[in-house]
DNA sequence: AGCATTTTAGTACTTTAGTATGAGTCCCAA
DNA sequence: TTGGGACTCATACTAAAGTACTAAAATGCT
C-alpha cells in the first residue's frame, strides 16, 4: 500500500519533469521535439512494464497461498492437517505414523476422519480435493 | 510468432504516426505539445503494460506446461499415462477402468508398470513425483 | 508378412487402506 | 471440578491396492 503510493508519486513527479523539460527545450529554440517525444515514449514504455510487472506478481502469490479459514471452517484439526500435508507427500500410513511418532492406529483414525471432512473416499482423492481447495 | 511480428510492426507504425502528426501538429503552429507528449506517454505506457503482460503469460505456462520429453524418456506409454492422470484425479482402479472402458486387471497391471517407472511405491508418492517432474 | 512392443486380461497372493467401535489420556473452559 | 473436544491406540473386519506371473490380442514398423 505504501509502496503503491509512493509509486504514484515518483511517476506524477517524473511527468511534471518531462513537461517542464519538454518546455524549456522548446524555448530554448531546439526543433528537436522528436528525440523529446522518444525520450518520453521510452520511459513510459518502461515504466508500464514495470508496474505491470509488479502488480502480476502480486496476484501471482495468492494463487498457491494456503487457506487458513478453508482448513478451520472443514473442521480439521492441527493433527489431521499434520497428516493430510504427509499423505500429499505419497507416505503410506506406517511411515506417516513414525514421521510423527504415533502408531499406524492413530494415522488411519486421523486419515478416516480427514477423508469424511474433506468429502473422499480415497487418499488420492482427498489430496486432490485439498490442492483444489488451496489448503495444500 | 507470426503474433509477435505483427505486434511488433503495429508498435512501429504507431510510432511513426505519432511522429507524423506531432510533426504536423507543429508545423500547423500550435504548442499543444504537451498534450502530444501526454498522448505518446500514455500510449507507450499502455503498450508497455500489454506487451508485457503477454511475455509475462508466455512465461508463466511454462511453469506448469506438461514435460513430455521426460514422458518419453520415463518410457511411459499412452494408456499409462492416461491412467496415471485418473490417479492424480483420485480414482479407484476400479473407477478407472470403468471410464477407460478396461478391466481393473488391466489398470492393476498399468499401475504396476507406472510405479516401477516413476521409482514409486504407492499411487500417492506417484502422483507426486510426477507433478515434481512436471509430467501432469 | 514377420517381429517387437503395447495393450489387454486373468489368477493367486500379500500388503495397505479404510471402517467401525470402544476406550483411555490430556487439556481447557464453564 | 467436570464435561467436552482433541488425541491416542487397539481389535477386528472389509475393501482396495499392489506384486508376480502368464498369455493372448492389437498395434506398429521394416
Amino acid at each position: 500500500m505504501k509502496k503503491t503510493v509512493i509509486t504514484f508519486g515518483l511517476l506524477i513527479l517524473a511527468l511534471l519533469l518531462l513537461f517542464q523539460i519538454s518546455k524549456y527545450t522548446l524555448i530554448s529554440g531546439n526543433r528537436n521535439i522528436e528525440i523529446i517525444i522518444a525520450v518520453v515514449a521510452i520511459v513510459f514504455f518502461i515504466i508500464g512494464i514495470y508496474l505491470n510487472k509488479r502488480s502480476l506478481h502480486k496476484k501471482e502469490l495468492p494463487q498457491n497461498a494456503i487457506d487458513h479459514k478453508k482448513i478451520a471452517s472443514l473442521d480439521i484439526s492441527k493433527r489431521e492437517y499434520q497428516v493430510l500435508k504427509e499423505i500429499s507427500l505419497g507416505l503410506s500410513n506406517k511411515e506417516i505414523g513414525d514421521k510423527l511418532f504415533l502408531s499406524e492406529s492413530t494415522i488411519k483414525t486421523h486419515v478416516s476422519n480427514i477423508l469424511v471432512k474433506l468429502d473422499a473416499k480415497r487418499r488420492t482423492q482427498a489430496v486432490q480435493i485439498a490442492k483444489k481447495l488451496r489448503i495444500i
